[in-house]
RNA sequence: GGGCCCGUGGCUCAGCAUGGAUAGAGCGACGGCCUUCUAAGCCGUAGGUCGCGGGUUCAAAUCCCGCCGGGUCCGCCA
C-alpha cells in the first residue's frame, strides 16, 4: 500500500506542525501553507514576517525538500528522494499502483432500471457512475459486490406484462425493446379503455400472492427486458455480480420481519392502510388491498444488506432524494446503518425530459451504435490493424468518459450533434497518450532490452511536474471513495495525458543515449502504468496502438 | 406554495470539500507546426461583471442571507 502524495503531505504537516486545513494543493509549489496569515491576524503581525520566523525554526524532514517564503504562504517542495521513490513504486507495483489497503465489504446497487424496456441515456449515467465507483473501490482494497436491483413488481411491470399477454412480444427484436414496445402499445390501451386499469391491479395482486401463471408471465417478461439490458451493458463494460428481484425479499420472509420490528417498535399507524408519520409526508407500507409497496420492500432489501454489508452505495436519480431520505430516517428508526446515495441529475433531451411510457427516449443502444458507426469512420482512413476492435474502444471510451467527467449533481443535456463529435471526444485524447507511451517502449525494446533508471537529479521542470502528478494517482483515488465523486478520477486523468504531450513535445526520449535516455524511458513507462491503471478504473480500453 | 439541485468566455464543462497568490480545459473562431519517438497530437491569438444584490473576512467563484432563471420532488407509483 503506497499512497506517495499523502506521505509527502503528511512530512508537510508533521514539520510545520499544522494540521489539514493548512497546507494546499498549488500552482506555486508541491503544497503551500497558509497558516501565516492566520498566526500573523491573531498576533497582529505581518504575514511575511510570521512566515520568515516559522520557516526558520524549521526542520525539513522525510519528503519534504525545498521550502521557500513567498507573500506570506510557506511554498513546500518535494525532494529527489520523493521523486524517485513514486516513480520507483509505481515501476515496481505496476498494476497495484493506486491500491490503498482499505478494507471492508461493500456492496453498490446501480442502475437498476425498471425492466420494462431498454436502457436510455439516463440510465447510461446511473450504470457508468456506478460501475466507475465500483472499480475504484476495489482498486482502493475494498471487497465490492455490484447489485442491480430489480423492480419486478411494480405498476410498470404489470402493465408491461399485460401488453405482452395482449400483443405477445415481436421476436425479430431485441428483447427489451420488444417489451417496451408491448409496455407502449398497452398504456395506449389502458388510455382508450378504463377497464383495463382493473386488469393491471389485478395482475399486480395475483403477483404478489405468487399465482403460478401470472409468476409465469412477469418472469418471462422481466427476464426478455433483462437479458437486452445486461447485453447493453456488457458493450459499456458495465458488469453486475448479481441481479437481485425484489419479490425475493417477499418470499424469504425479510418484508415480514421489517414489518415486525416496525411494528414491534410502535411506529405503524394502522388505518385502512399501514403508513408511518413522518415530516415531510406519510410513508405508506400496505396498501387498503393488502399489498405491499415499493418501499416496504427495499427497507427488507436494505436490513439484508445490514445483514451482509459494512457499507452499501446506492446510485440514484436525483429524483429520489425525498425518498432516499425517508428511507435512510426509517431505518435510522430501527438503528440500522443507512446507505450512503450518490444522486445524479438528469440527463435531458433538448427538447426535453425522457419517458419510457411515451416512448419518448434515446436508446443506450442506439446512441453505442451510432458513436461506433461514427468511430469506425475515423479508424477507416487509418493504417492499422484490428480496426474494428479500435473503433469499439474508442466509442466505448468516448461514451463513458463523456458520462464520467460531469460531476453526478450537474443536470446534463443530451445532444447528438456532440455525443457524435469525435474532435472534442476527450477519452480518445487519453488513450492516445497512453498508445503513445506504447509505442515508445516498444521501440526502445526493439533497440534492446533498455534499463530503466530514473534519476531525480536529471528531471526539468516539465518532468518534475509530471512526476508529482503521477503520485497524486492514490491520492485521487482516495478522494472519489470519500467524496464519491468518479469525475475527479476522470479530471486527473486528462491533466495527466496533458502533461505527458508537454513532455513528449520538449523532450526527445529515444534519441537521447546513457542515463537520460534511460531516466526518460522509466518515466514513459510509470506515465503508461498509471494512463493504464487509470483507464481501467473508467472502464476505458488502454489500447497500445491507436 | 414548500424542500433539494444547478447557474463560471459563443457552446460543453472543471475548480467550491479545507476561502488565499494571474479563474483552468475541450469545442467553436483566427494564425501556425508532419525529412525528428503516433498530427486522434502540438504551439500561438481573440474571448470571462464566476446569474444578481448584500454580508462575513486581511482575502470570496468558493462561506452566510436575500432575489432571479432553469430542473426536480411533494402518490395506498416505482
Amino acid at each position: 500500500m503506497v499512497v506517495m502524495f499523502q506521505l509527502f503531505k503528511r512530512d508537510v504537516m508533521r514539520c510545520l506542525n499544522v494540521d489539514e486545513r493548512f497546507v494546499k494543493e498549488s500552482d506555486h509549489a508541491d503544497l503551500a501553507c497558509t497558516i501565516a496569515f492566520k498566526i500573523a491576524k491573531e498576533e497582529g503581525k505581518n504575514p511575511i514576517d510570521v512566515a520568515n520566523e516559522l520557516v526558520e525554526r524549521l526542520e525539513p524532514m522525510g519528503y519534504v525538500g525545498k521550502i521557500e517564503v513567498v507573500n506570506g504562504y510557506i511554498n513546500f517542495f518535494a525532494s529527489e528522494e520523493f521523486l524517485e521513490d513514486t516513480i520507483n513504486t509505481i515501476i515496481d507495483t505496476d498494476e497495484n499502483y493506486g491500491y490503498l489497503g482499505l478494507r471492508g465489504e461493500v456492496l453498490i446497487e446501480h442502475t437498476s432500471a425498471n425492466p420494462d424496456g431498454p436502457l436510455h441515456v439516463g440510465h447510461m449515467r446511473n450504470a457508468i457512475i456506478g460501475d466507475t465507483l465500483a472499480r475504484i473501490f476495489r482498486k482502493a482494497g475494498f471487497n465490492v459486490k455490484t447489485h442491480y436491483y430489480v423492480n419486478d413488481m411494480g405498476r410498470q411491470i404489470a402493465i408491461a406484462v399485460l401488453g405482452y399477454r395482449m400483443f405477445g412480444l415481436d421476436e425479430s427484436k431485441k428483447p427489451d425493446h420488444a417489451v417496451v414496445e408491448a409496455y407502449v402499445r398497452a398504456n395506449e390501451e389502458i388510455e382508450r379503455n378504463e377497464e383495463l386499469e382493473r386488469e393491471v391491479e389485478k395482475l399486480m395482486i395475483e403477483y404478489e400472492n405468487f399465482k403460478d401463471e401470472v409468476v409465469r408471465d412477469f418472469r418471462f417478461v422481466v427476464e426478455k427486458a433483462l437479458e437486452g439490458i445486461r447485453r447493453t451493458l456488457e458493450e459499456l463494460n458495465v458488469r453486475h455480480d448479481e441481479y437481485v428481484w425484489e419479490s425475493e425479499f417477499l418470499r424469504n420472509g425479510y418484508v415480514e420481519r421489517v414489518l415486525k420490528m416496525l411494528e414491534e417498535r410502535g411506529l405503524i399507524k394502522k388505518e385502512r392502510a399501514w403508513f408511518i408519520e413522518m415530516d415531510e409526508k406519510p410513508v405508506v407500507l400496505r396498501r387498503e388491498n393488502g399489498t405491499t409497496l415499493y418501499v416496504t420492500r427495499d427497507l427488507a432489501y436494505h436490513l439484508w444488506k445490514n445483514e451482509n454489508f459494512e457499507r452499501f452505495v446506492n446510485v440514484l436519480g436525483s429524483d429520489h432524494k425525498l425518498y432516499g431520505r425517508q428511507l435512510s430516517k426509517i431505518l435510522e428508526m430501527l438503528n440500522l446503518k443507512t446507505p450512503e446515495i450518490v444522486f445524479f441529475e438528469f440527463v435531458s433531451l433538448p427538447e426535453g425530459s425522457m419517458s419510457t411510457r411515451r416512448g419518448k427516449f434515446v436508446s443506450a443502444d442506439e446512441l453505442i451504435e451510432r458513436v461506433y458507426e461514427e468511430a469506425k469512420k475515423i479508424v477507416e482512413g487509418r493504417e492499422m490493424e484490428n480496426k474494428e476492435e479500435i473503433a469499439k474502444a474508442v466509442a466505448i471510451g468516448a461514451i463513458r468518459f463523456d458520462f464520467v467527467k460531469v460531476a453526478p449533481e450537474k443536470p446534463m443535456v443530451f445532444d447528438w450533434t456532440k455525443a457524435l463529435d469525435f474532435e472534442r471526444q476527450t477519452a480518445s485524447y487519453i488513450q492516445y497518450a497512453h498508445a503513445r507511451c506504447c509505442s515508445i517502449l516498444r521501440k526502445a525494446v526493439k533497440m534492446g532490452m533498455p534499463d530503466l533508471d530514473f534519476k531525480p537529479e536529471l528531471c526539468t521542470k516539465v518532468e518534475r511536474d509530471l512526476v508529482m502528478h503521477l503520485s497524486k494517482f492514490p491520492y485521487t483515488i482516495e478522494r472519489v471513495v470519500k467524496d464519491l465523486k468518479p469525475n475527479y478520477m476522470a479530471e486527473y486523468l486528462l491533466n495527466l495525458a496533458n502533461r505527458f504531450n508537454e513532455f513528449y513535445r520538449e523532450h526527445r526520449v529515444l534519441d537521447e543515449s546513457g542515463e537520460i535516455r534511460m531516466h526518460r524511458l522509466a518515466i514513459v513507462d510509470a506515465v503508461r502504468i498509471v494512463l493504464r491503471n487509470g483507464l481501467e478504473l473508467l472502464g476505458i480500453e488502454a489500447l497500445e496502438k491507436m
